[in-house]
RNA sequence: GCUGGGGUGGCGGAGUGGACAAUCGCAUUUCUCUGUAAAAGAAAUGUCCGAAAGGGCUACAUAGGUUCGAAUCCUGUCCCCAGCACCA
């Protein structure tokens, strides 16, 4: 990849300019980092843009610092929250910060030549005076940060802004001081954080600090892909599981996970969008990317077998039952674990809903003795098989 | 410090003595449809018994109390919020 290909594709803006940070590139290996607060215990494909960019500068010789937020993430980055978040214990945080180095090892390289740093912002922060902190607090005014839109939203509504919320983008903007980088990566919600840091490195280190920002990932309306806990993708997700999650995307997502997930090429991606408006199935496109993207995180045979898995249990029907369960219950009673809510009234519900078959029939008795063999589908996801 | 308001299901938010297991919206699950989905339509969403009709039990911050009867009234406790005052 070249340098004008990875200030391009997947990259919504480059702050000041890209031809300033281009040249700078060509003139010499750069310092850059993305941080994740880690204040939920998974990884989802969110954030693989940003660290597949990373991944690219890595490539490209350039020293890349994956910094783990686990002192602004037990504060609360107020971004896109129109209330206050809970805050994390720091036990909760080193145990997630874990977790995310692992799972973006399937992306980033953290060992041998010009290996990816970890890095905590606990390490600079957490050892901060209060008179120091407060000394460089000199560097900003509270109108620049309270011009903030968010902040400016709350303000208008009559809500409050906490003090450990006005305080976090100076508290994120210093990361980039205490590491003296060239270059800071973010998604678009993060703009206002990183261009705080841009604003602190020109008072206190007379330094350009370019600010790149990656697209969120949204399906054709707009909407975020994977927003909500539940639904959430996660890079840790076992093989079919996560190859499940993409195919139950919406249709007009496809071409936007291809562009910045994968490494096909934007040609090939136009095809795509071309043949899909024609009139070709989409889902044959969603199956190439879910598998793209399941091999890329795990390897070709799991993906291959996800695949695999997916057809048989959804297109032609014919699952396999791999939940092992005890024989000599009533049918209520033997599903109602693997329920909602785990029990038998939701069990019942189920059966009276014709969301239960036992060998291929619907049953409609909750009463039914499970026999030893009997083949037992629970909605549309859930196979049992009675020993 | 003073004064007032409030804590309801996964979330938002009604409900101010009986008809409340709690309107409604979101979310989730199932069914139908299909091209995997999505969308759309239908249903379900405390728990237990029951084939069903129906009936128990437990729940509206928490602990008590008043009442034939409490999410609703009273008292204590915990927690939130707003306004005012103070700001040398």
């Amino acid at each position: 990849m070249t340098i004008d290909e990875v200030l391009t594709r997947g990259v919504e803006r480059i702050l000041p300019t890209k031809d300033g940070l281009a040249s700078l590139m060509s003139k010499k290996k750069i310092k850059l980092y993305m941080g994740i607060d880690p204040t939920g215990s998974e990884l989802h494909i969110g954030h693989a843009v940003g660290l597949r960019k990373l991944a690219q500068f890595q490539k490209l010789g350039h020293k890349v610092i994956f910094l783990i937020g686990d002192f602004t993430g037990m504060i609360g980055d107020p971004s896109g929250k129109s209330s206050d978040r809970k805050t994390l214990t720091h036990e909760e945080v080193l145990k997630n910060a874990e977790n995310y180095k692992q799972q973006s090892s399937k992306i980033l390289n953290f060992t041998g030549d010009n290996a990816v740093e970890v890095k905590f912002n606990g390490e600079w922060l957490g050892k901060m005076s209060a008179i120091e902190f407060l000394k460089l607090s000199h560097n900003l005014t509270s109108a620049q940060i309270i011009e903030r839109d968010m902040f400016q939203e709350r303000l208008k509504k009559g809500q409050d802004i906490y003090m450990n919320e006005f305080l976090y983008p100076f508290m994120q903007a210093y990361d980039s001081v205490a590491m003296d980088v060239d270059l800071e990566i973010g998604g678009t919600d993060q703009v206002f954080n990183m261009l705080m840091g841009r604003k602190l490195m020109k008072n206190i280190l007379h330094k350009e600090k370019y600010v790149l920002t990656v697209p969120l990932l949204t399906d054709g309306n707009g909407n975020k892909i994977g927003k909500t806990e539940g639904n959430a993708i996660g890079l840790a997700d076992k093989p079919f599981d996560f190859y499940s999650k993409i195919m139950s995307l919406s249709d007009n997502s496809i071409t936007n996970c291809f562009t910045l997930l994968t490494n096909k090429s934007l040609e090939e991606i136009s095809e795509i969008e071309k043949a899909i408006k024609n009139g070709d199935n989409p889902m044959k496109y969603k199956k190439i990317l879910a598998f793209e993207l399941t091999k890329w995180l795990n390897d070709e045979d799991k993906a291959q077998d996800a695949q695999k898995h997916f057809e048989n249990t959804f297109q032609d029907k014919t699952p396999t039952f791999d939940i092992k369960v005890s024989s000599g219950g009533s049918l209520a009673e033997t599903i109602a674990p693997f329920t909602q809510r785990q029990s038998l009234s939701n069990a019942k519900e189920l059966i009276k809903q014709n969301a239960v078959d036992i060998n291929g029939n619907v049953s409609i008795d909750p009463s039914l003795k499970i026999k030893s063999g009997d083949k037992i589908k629970v909605g549309s996801r859930t196979f049992l098989i009675a020993k």
